[in-house]
DNA sequence: ATCCATAACATTGTATACAAAGTACAAAGA
DNA sequence: TCTTTGTACTTTGTATACAATGTTATGGAT
């Protein structure tokens, strides 16, 4: 329980924002869990430093909706219901959709390129056993298409949503059945970006959301499930 | 230039959430104007609270890009460029069309009422002269609609990025000779929405930012020019 | 007169101190 | 036994103090 956080220690930053970084990874990986506190003062002990950069990491975790403030009790880690979810990717299949679209109409040669080798890296990830590695590889394709797209709001955007989904990737990203489907989709998508095809692109990204939103969603309620029998168990 | 702030202070708020939307406003309003410094002693005794409220305030400030933090130099209200609005309206186009969409398969018959009486109060408002009066009413339709496709990220992000144009909307509003066509447009989606019919609520909202995104950015490069001539004159 | 160096000052970054509010627990009374 | 009240403790909210750094101004030397 009292493992220590990875601190993201980047020497030059304000001691908030490395404050900031740590609490985000250790939420977004599950360390720490929905529904817990958030003590200033634990955590400034725990992280060394004192309250005051703890707060303002706090405030901004706050705008990002990775925790909830309860007034005069404090912060604690947001819950993920299925709704929120289904709502992040409600957005996000739209603008994954565009970010698809415009990387048609944006992308330079050399990005097509890159972008190939990140679905080969990808493949090549899902062979091994490092899951961390195969999160990594998907972050970096996905990536690349973003920033093809040119739009800084954009990319900032879909990160934050893409962030909000991570607290269940690694569930999901366990699941190696689903391997095939997402190197397919994948060399789809890059298939439809280097043709330039933005309805083909489009649409390839929108059931990349669909696909990953059915895996997640049943994690989850086979997550609440699992609850439920609990509870009853205890009775 | 000394005029105060409008202070919003609704009580039983934290003080970091006044000082937090009461500078916000200011950003918005063009009161704190981009390129300006924030100074955290001087706005702590003008708004007569310690700084550590105004730190908190400008961390989430921070996080929404109104401001920009400048290393060991502090914070200052963040330019907008001709770029960045475009990137703005390049999402926000985006999603204001799938909230049309969605709310043409959410929206309740209740709802639709208050959205025609939103498009009457908005023709009503522009009839008058107070400006603040037609942007609220402008704003209040746009809210119906969010509201109504039942989504609260999306509610939150669009309204987010709605926000960053409210800096050039007072500008924008002022402009007599767009009313009819924002009246005209409007109708539009009243219409298509309530007829519920997605593929042309789609494209009316787009539409909308549209015509939008023109004006603006009009306005934009004839301030540019202005700044030129200056520059010139200046010589 | 100009350029460099040093000192004073201004401002942020961080830590700590103090105040207020909420919570939990225990003791006393019904 | 249950409720109520009071007290101690925990935790947040706010203010202030201290440290570090960067900037500006002043003075001297060339």
């Amino acid at each position: 329980m009292n493992e220590e956080f990875e601190i993201h220690m980047n020497e030059f930053l304000p001691l908030r924002d490395v404050v900031f970084n740590t609490l985000r990874q250790a939420i977004l990986t599950g360390e720490l869990k929905p529904g817990e506190r958030l003590m200033e003062i634990h955590l400034a002990n725990k992280l060394g430093v004192s309250r005051t950069p703890i707060r303002e990491a706090i405030r901004k975790l706050e705008l990002e909706s990775l925790v909830v403030m309860i007034p005069r009790k404090g912060a604690e880690v947001a819950q993920i219901t299925e709704k929120s979810l289904r709502d992040v990717l409600e957005v996000r299949r739209t603008l994954d959709a565009l970010c698809a679209e415009l990387s048609c109409d944006r992308i330079s040669e050399a990005e097509i390129a890159n972008l190939k080798q990140a679905c080969l890296d990808f493949e090549a990830a899902t062979q091994g056993k490092d899951k961390k590695q195969i999160a990594k590889a998907d972050v970096a394709l996905h990536n690349i298409i973003l920033e093809s797209t040119g739009n800084q709001r954009l990319e900032q955007l879909v990160n934050n949503l893409a962030e909000q989904m991570y607290r269940y990737r690694f569930e999901y990203i366990k699941d190696v059945s689903q391997y095939a489907q997402l190197i397919q989709e994948h060399r789809v998508i890059y298939e439809a970006i280097s043709g330039r095809d933005k309805e083909k692109a489009a649409q390839a990204a929108r059931t990349h959301i669909d696909n990953q939103e059915s895996c997640v969603i049943a994690l989850i309620q086979q997550e609440n499930a699992k609850i439920k029998t609990n509870k009853k168990n205890k009775k």
